[in-house]
DNA sequence: ATCATACAGTTGCCCAGTTG
DNA sequence: CAACTGGGCAACTGTATGAT
């Protein structure tokens, strides 16, 4: 009988059932509303049957409901707090709320701060207001890496080997969009090297302009990236590089200071050798 | 109203992989 | 290494939809 591909094959401390479980909370997006059996099935591309008993366990273990008239599921409140749980203990969200929000109030852009999940950049922690208009994600909502600012940011501080392999893994997930995509990538890598924040000008969504600034705590938590972003009438990029951009990392130099930083390396030219962070600030431990 | 068909979901069986 | 567990296949059941 054909098995599955066993990730313990070589790891015995990975169990694959949880990772499966965990596989169909994963698959629920923000505008999905209602999933049934077969639309899992097919976004984590495990058989029915599989799918069958861990949404039956799911729903016992109340991580997801069931509705009877459809006969699909919905994540449960159980989900929601675990969610809620990690958003609630990030100490770099609250610390940094102050800042984002003046930031906000100066330039009429939403300011955000986010963390990475696999290809995407997820916020953890938004200030916006009636100036935002347009711009209008919330915690939890989930960006590309490769073409917005935050993900760019996020990109160009990973350490030379994390980096690579997650530029090989955008080059499988985006295939022939891929070698347009790297260009933009490697032009934030530029203005990184030169400016300290990286730009998307419509790259992500057509009508979305926005900077962004990546930030590596020392407390082994990782590494986060903010960014600021408004509709294209409102931030030109002429005004994203000379204006948002440096009061960008104006205000991520703020937070490091708040957090009791080190000072930020200083963007130096590359030769395609990165230090660990780059030009992004290390941060001491103790935020939490 | 009845039947045929398609599709989604469940169950039973069995074997490979995991665990203690 | 024996006992247990996970999970894939095939077959089954239930439901929706359309044709007659």
């Amino acid at each position: 009988m054909k098995r599955p591909a066993k990730k313990s094959a070589t790891d015995r401390s990975f169990v694959v059932a949880l990772a499966r479980g965990l596989e169909v909370l994963r698959a629920f997006g923000p505008n999905d509303g209602l999933l049934g059996n077969q639309e899992l099935a097919a976004r984590t591309k495990l058989p029915k049957p599989t799918i069958s008993r861990l949404t039956y366990t799911l729903t016992k273990l109340g991580y997801l409901t069931q509705v009877p008239r459809f006969e699909k599921y919905q994540l449960a409140p159980a989900a929601m707090s675990l969610g809620y749980a990690a958003v609630a203990n990030l100490g770099l969200r609250h610390l940094s709320q102050p800042f984002r929000d003046e930031l906000m109030q100066q330039t009429g852009g939403a300011v955000a701060v986010g963390a990475r999940d696999r290809l995407s950049m997820i916020y953890v922690g938004q200030a916006r207001s009636s100036l935002t208009v347009g711009v209008q994600l919330d915690v939890g909502s989930r960006i590309p890496i490769a073409t917005t600012a935050m993900g760019r940011a996020y990109l160009c501080a990973l350490p030379n080997e994390e980096r690579a392999i997650l530029m090989r893994e955008m080059r499988e997930h985006y295939g022939s969009r891929w070698p347009r995509i790297k260009e933009g990538i490697e032009r934030s890598e530029e203005m990184v090297e030169k400016r300290g924040f990286a730009i998307s000008v419509g790259e992500w969504q057509d009508d979305v302009h926005a900077a962004g600034v990546a930030m590596t705590l020392n407390d082994g938590t990782g590494t986060y990236a903010f960014n600021c972003g408004a509709p294209a009438f409102r931030f030109t990029e002429e005004r994203l590089i000379n204006d948002i951009g440096p009061r960008l990392v104006a205000m991520v130099r703020k937070i490091e200071a708040a957090l009791g930083g080190v000072a930020a390396p200083q963007p130096r030219k590359s030769d395609n050798k990165r230090t660990k962070g780059g030009k992004v600030a290390r941060v001491v431990e103790g935020i939490r």
